[in-house]
DNA sequence: GCCAACGTTGGC
DNA sequence: GCCAACGTTGGC
């Protein structure tokens, strides 16, 4: 049986608190404190194996950083069951757990950082919806071919990763 | 179920 | 720091 497809995905990240290069210390990472269901959702929605553009939020200039893998599929957000910790969550039970965690991995850094700037500048990004108005996800699918172009113009191949 | 108030995100 | 956009909360 062939295996399933991989999927793309953006991960948002605020470079000050975790950036790329931080992923790139740490050897891997447990992407939590997510709070958002859609963004929960999407999460959940992850495969061994999936790729995540690693973005930078509230940063001089924001953008691609870099690309991670997944490397399992969603398990409970272990900081919901923590009283100190900021992303505590009263309402989350083990049994019922509220909000959920992916590991990744760091795959590469793009060789040429890409600024919001400029990917609003490429074609064939029609539809990404980092660049739509209002678009305040912290984890969002990208189409393969989205993933393609914003990689292939940060000089990676996709077909390479 | 509606909706106003409030909090958060994130570009600039 | 400002502000637009969006999500959540809670009174009714």
């Amino acid at each position: 049986m062939p295996a399933p497809a991989r999927s793309y995905w953006l991960l948002k990240s605020e470079p000050e608190v975790f950036g790329y290069a931080d992923l790139e210390r740490a050897g891997t990472e447990a992407w939590n404190g997510v709070r958002n269901y859609q963004a929960r959702n999407f999460l959940r929605a992850m495969k061994a194996d999936d790729l995540c553009l690693i973005y930078h939020s509230q940063a001089r200039p924001s953008g691609v950083a870099g690309v991670a893998r997944v490397l399992r599929a969603a398990v409970p957000d272990t900081l919901q069951f923590d009283p100190a910790s900021p992303y505590f969550d009263a309402r989350s039970t083990p049994d019922q757990p509220r909000w959920s965690m992916v590991e990744v991995a760091p795959l590469a850094a793009l060789p040429r950082f890409l600024p919001l700037d400029e990917l609003r500048g490429l074609a064939g990004l029609d539809g990404l919806r980092l660049l739509q108005k209002g678009s305040r996800l912290s984890v969002m699918p990208v189409s393969p071919e989205h993933f393609r172009v914003i990689v292939a113009v940060g000089g990676l191949e996709a077909e390479r990763l």
